[in-house]
DNA sequence: AAGAATAGTTGACTAATTCCACTAATTTTG
DNA sequence: CAAAATTAGTGGAATTAGTCAACTATTCTT
C-alpha cells in the first residue's frame, strides 16, 4: 500500500523525467529514508554554521544536556546523547580544554565524573542555541507551531519505542 | 517575519518525557536533536538487521531510487540519496559486482550511465524492503496512520525547504 | 572477602565523509 | 567553427566518525 506517493508520472519504465522530480518508489512508503536525508542536510547545514567554531559533532548536544543536567554523569550523558561512552571523554576533555564544562569528582560515588557547565560554556551556548535556531527555522518556518509539536511529539515516541526495545 | 517556529521555540516541551529523568532543557526545543536522535537509532538497528548482508551504507537506499527510476544517472541519484558524487560511483561499483543493477551508456548523452536494477537486485530489495519494514515497524507500531501520514508529509516539506535554500 | 558490575579512560581498528584532480563528452559563446 | 565553460563519471588522499576491546578504580552483591 502506497501511502504517499510522490509524483507517480506515467508509466513506471523507461527514462529519467528530464524536468520532473525523482520518484521515491517503495522507498516513501518508509520514514527512515526521510528521516536521514532531512537530518543529513539539517546536521550540514549546522556544520555550515558553526564551522567557524570547529566543533566536533555531538560537542553542542553534549554541551546542552550537561546545562539542563548539572551534576550528570558521563555515562548517562552518553546514553542520552547516543554516543559510545569512549566518544564522550574525548568531548568532555575538549569541554573542559575550551573551559566549557568542568569534570568533579562525585562524594558520593566516586567512580562518577559529576559534569557542570561554566558561565563561559553557557555563553557560547547561548550564541550556539541562536545560531542552530536561525538555521533551523530557515526550514521550519513552513511548519506551524501545532505541527512542530506534533512533530515533536512524534520523535519522542519513536525514540521511546527504540530504547524500549533495546535500552 | 512572524516565523511560527521561533515563536513556538521555549513555550513548548520542558519535560522528562521518554526514557528517564534526563532533561532535554533548552535542546527539547529543537527538532535537530531529536530527529538525530531517533535516525541514528534507526540506522543502528537497520544496520544490525541487515549486517550478514554486509551492505554498505546508503546502497539499500541507492538500489530503491534506482528500481523506481529505471535509467537514472548517477549525478541525479547522489543529488536525490544526499551522497556525494564518489561515494555514488563506490556503491553502484558495488551494486554491479553484487549484480543487483547495470550500467548502460546513454545513447542521446554518452556522459551518462544510465542505470538499471537487475531481477536478482529486485529479488535482494524485496528482502530488504521486508526486514527495514520489520524493523520500522518496531519503532513506529505505536504511530498511528494518519500520524504516519502526517510525519512523512512534514519531513517532506522540511526536505522541500532545505532543498530550496541551496539549490 | 571474593567476584560481579559500573564509571571512566585509552588505543587500535574500521568505516564514512570530504576534497581535489583528472578524463571524457556536451553545451555555450564569441 | 573553435575555444571555453559545464556536466558526468572516476580515483585517490586526507580527515573524521564510529566501534571495540582492554584496563584501572570504585562500588555493589552475596
Amino acid at each position: 500500500m502506497k501511502t504517499h506517493s510522490t509524483a507517480a508520472r506515467g508509466s513506471a519504465s523507461r527514462q529519467m523525467p528530464d524536468t520532473g522530480r525523482v520518484s521515491l518508489g517503495r522507498l516513501g512508503d518508509f520514514v527512515g529514508f526521510r528521516l536521514r536525508r532531512v537530518q543529513n542536510q539539517l546536521s550540514r547545514d549546522f556544520a555550515a554554521a558553526t564551522s567557524a567554531k570547529g566543533l566536533r559533532s555531538g560537542l553542542f548536544s553534549s554541551l546542552g544536556i550537561i546545562e539542563a543536567n548539572p551534576g550528570i554523569s558521563q555515562s548517562e550523558l552518553s546514553r542520552e546523547v547516543g554516543l559510545d561512552k569512549s566518544v564522550t571523554v574525548t568531548i568532555v576533555d575538549e569541554l573542559e580544554k575550551f573551559g566549557w564544562a568542568v569534570r568533579e569528582r562525585s562524594k558520593e560515588d566516586r567512580r562518577r565524573h559529576e559534569l557542570f557547565i561554566t558561565d563561559e560554556g553557557k555563553a557560547h551556548l547561548d550564541e550556539l542555541f541562536t545560531i542552530v535556531g536561525k538555521t533551523e527555522d530557515a526550514v521550519l518556518h513552513q511548519l506551524s507551531p501545532a505541527e512542530l509539536h506534533l512533530l515533536s511529539e512524534l520523535l519522542d515516541r519513536m525514540y521511546a519505542a527504540c530504547m524500549r526495545d533495546e535500552g
